[in-house]
Order: C-alpha cells, then sequence, then structure tokens
DNA sequence: CTTATATGTCGAAATATTTGGTTATGAAGT
DNA sequence: ACTTCATAACCAAATATTTCGACATATAAG
C-alpha cells in the first residue's frame, strides 16, 4: 500500500484532473462531439446547437478552455474555440502510463 | 459542424463520462494512487490513509466500482477492491481513437 | 457618436454532490 | 443464539456546480 498520496495528489494529476473533469459532463461532451475535424466553431454556433443558455454555454467553454481541452482566440466581435488535442493527449498518456506500472 | 449529438450522446460516450467523472475528483485519484502494481486493498486500509470519514470513503468507493475503475469480491467480513485495468484502458482509448479522427 | 452584435461576468436560484452520523446487513467467533 | 467486526445503505446537512437572466465590455457598422 503507497501511503505517499494521503494528502496530496502529485502536480502532474492537478493538470489529468481538470481534463477529465472537463470530460466527465454530458452537456461538454456534445460540445466536443460538434466539432468536425480540425474545425473552428464561435460561441454563437456553438450555442445554436445546444439545448443550453448562451450563459451556460460559456460557462461550459470557460471550464473546457482552463482545463486546457479548447483553445480560444478572439477575431474580429466572435471568439472561436478548437479542440487543444495535445493536452488532452498528455492527460491520457499520463493515465495509461501508470496503468502501465499497475 | 456536427449537429448529430445536440441532444445526446453515443451511448459508449456514457461509459466513458463514468470513468472521467471517476476520475476527476483528487480523493478518488488519492484512492487510486494508494494500490500498489496488482494489490487488493479492502475498505479498512483504504479509510486508514484517508482523510476522509468511512462513509465518504464508501461512497467514494461505490463511485469507483459503478464506473468501472475498481472491481471488488467480498472475502470473509472484508470487501477486496482492485483497479480494473481493462475497463480504465477501454475508456482512454476511446477518447484516444476520437482524437486521431479529429 | 450612436447603435447593433458577440461574448463575458455577476448574482441568485435550482440542482447535484459530498460528507459523516446512524442504522442495517452479513459473516465469523464464542 | 449472541456478540463483534467490516462494510453498505440511509438520511440530512454542508458544500459545490449548474443554470439563466441581467448587466458589462468590446468590436464593428452606420
Amino acid at each position: 500500500m503507497n501511503r505517499d498520496y494521503t494528502k496530496a495528489v502529485p502536480a502532474a494529476w492537478k493538470n489529468i484532473s481538470q481534463v477529465f473533469t472537463a470530460l466527465g459532463d454530458e452537456h461538454r461532451q456534445r460540445i466536443l462531439l460538434t466539432f468536425e475535424p480540425g474545425e473552428r466553431l464561435n460561441v454563437g454556433q456553438i450555442v445554436e446547437v445546444s439545448t443550453l443558455s448562451r450563459s451556460a454555454v460559456s460557462h461550459h467553454l470557460k471550464i473546457l478552455r482552463v482545463a486546457g481541452v479548447l483553445e480560444s482566440e478572439k477575431i474580429g466581435k466572435e471568439v472561436y474555440f478548437w479542440l487543444n488535442k495535445k493536452n488532452v493527449k498528455e492527460a491520457l498518456v499520463a493515465v495509461m502510463d501508470y496503468l502501465k506500472t499497475q
């Protein structure tokens, strides 16, 4: 039994937490699945296909962005979002690596 | 833009949700990191290294078990838990595969 | 400079999760 | 059968998250 993690988790796992929390919500999964390969979508487009209000979508987009699942850039009046594949992959690989040691 | 997921997510993603929600919580991460390779731990041992009450630990163990992150078996008076590597890996691979199409 | 549009932020209500005490269940020992 | 021990289930309180409308900001258009 490993007692090292009684009170905390390694720093790397804090980032993993965010990614996993972000992907653990069905509304956020639906937002992600809306993106076609390489596509960038603005908030209005995402709201359009969502069943949630604009501010709820904005809230979920923020969680996804802070977690590093999405990246965003403002172009004119619009804010475009796209998938941060690299960062999501890193979180998945980290857990895969942990599994391999088990 | 893919509009297929406006109201629901593919069935496979529902299982993924559970695994990701389970792994997105720091208390549950700490429980997982307590397991050494191949080890089986009973509830008492996990409570012992946790900062939470017995009933809170039991609650988190149930979430981990229902999500398929842990498996359990009652032996005598004790219930032993161990990592369900196969199931966690499947969820991770499913998301990895999604990333590859993106 | 005023107006319209896109998005973010705030605050309060609704909802969900977490927590720990108490009670119930089930297995083992006496 | 009675007691003890380990754990699960139940329940209510505490806490966190989600939600949406109202307001704020920023950019562009007229």
